[in-house]
DNA sequence: GCTTACATACCTACTGGTCGGTATCTTGTT
DNA sequence: AACAAGATACCGACCAGTAGGTATGTAAGC
């Protein structure tokens, strides 16, 4: 239990800032109550108006503080040092689908592409926000690409910006139908099909005698 | 202007829902607003509760007699006949999404998408509705996929199954990307990237002396 | 003693939905 | 052909519930 007052007041934000975004996650950001989220972080609405001037402005902070690290935890991470982003693609989106299926979060999407689709065409606030992420999503994928393709990992005659936005629409849209379906079956068949396209990135093995080397 | 009274009943019915559609299109199912829809069909509450008993099978109504109409049309049907299924979805994608950008609609989404992640995850009525109409779709464009591998416009090596998942996984991602970027240019990017994947499922030129002939 | 960190009661706006009433069309009878 | 009678289609005031947000009060740390 912490003692100062400054200690404990950063820890109710917290909770707020956590209940919000279970809220938000489950039922979307406009569906979600400030009732239900002060509830379950067990504060009253005085705390929740005390550290954020309204609603907005708690969605906002749980994209930045929240979903945002989330994201580079998940998919930006894992592409920072590899000079092989197939391999580190196919492995992540293998773990992250199986996870989220095990977990039963699959059903509920992916917080980033549900708070974007929701909330992008109400509000510049958000679109500004998930936009941003997205955007620096695939630079650091087609960075990634780029370095493969130095590497030798990586077909040298694709663009690398392309196939970063190729790349995070499939996530989109994997996530998409293990929500819309509810079946894992459906998820698992379209995450295994982006599975073999990944796989056509790779330089193609010689079949004939080459013509480089 | 109709004069039996079941005609200007259908009449009545037919605007409620084509408003029903327009304001769930924009906002979503749980915040279009009934009042508003009444307003946009110039009728009053009393005509809607008469055509439909709650808010729920109004939407149903809109799912099954607005929304899978437009997808028939749209997807389903260029695919119905070719035997060049891959010449055919390059039209279509590249067709549609310059008209939804054209029209400004590309910021709004895909209404079956949209639909489909809001509502799949909190009613069962909806899920079901959705998701046969993404399995039907899947199922034609396997079909299409078959009939062009038989045809040799299709690549012989590839899963239909998982080839279809992949092109709706992609129509959803391509889409989402437009709805949650606001920008025309991103959207774009993603309809380019996935049609040079299209090229990718044609039969391949044999670059070198060929081992089957 | 003054500020920070909450608590509680309350406010207005709007939601989906109801209900008694009415006007108009349809239908059976004469 | 005229009319009675019932059904259909629609109107709009109203209701309970909940939303986000606020005003006032209080208690504890610096």
């Amino acid at each position: 239990m912490p003692t100062t007052q400054t200690a404990r007041s950063d820890a109710t934000r917290s909770r707020i800032l956590d209940a919000a975004f279970a809220q938000v996650y489950i039922h979307g950001f406009r569906a979600a109550s400030l009732n239900t989220i002060v509830a379950q972080a067990q504060v009253t609405k005085g705390a929740l108006f005390h550290h954020f001037p309204d609603k907005k402005t708690l969605g906002y902070a749980v994209v930045d503080e929240v979903v945002a690290p989330l994201v580079h935890h998940r998919w930006l991470a894992p592409l920072a040092d590899t000079d092989d982003p197939v391999t580190a693609l196919q492995l992540g989106f293998r773990e992250h689908s199986d996870a989220d299926i095990a977990s039963g979060n699959s059903a509920l999407g992916c917080p980033l592409n549900n708070l974007a689709q929701e909330m992008s065409p109400l509000d510049p606030g958000f679109r500004t926000r998930l936009d941003a992420l997205y955007s620096t999503w695939r630079r650091a994928l087609a960075a990634a690409l780029t370095r493969g393709q130095r590497a030798g990992t990586v077909r040298a005659d694709l663009d690398a910006d392309d196939t970063a936005a190729l790349v995070v629409l499939a996530q989109t849209g994997i996530w998409g139908a293990g929500k819309s379906s509810g079946r894992p079956a459906v998820m698992r068949q379209a995450a295994r099909a982006f599975h073999a396209y990944l796989e056509t990135l790779r330089p193609r093995a010689p079949r004939a005698p080459a013509i480089h080397t």
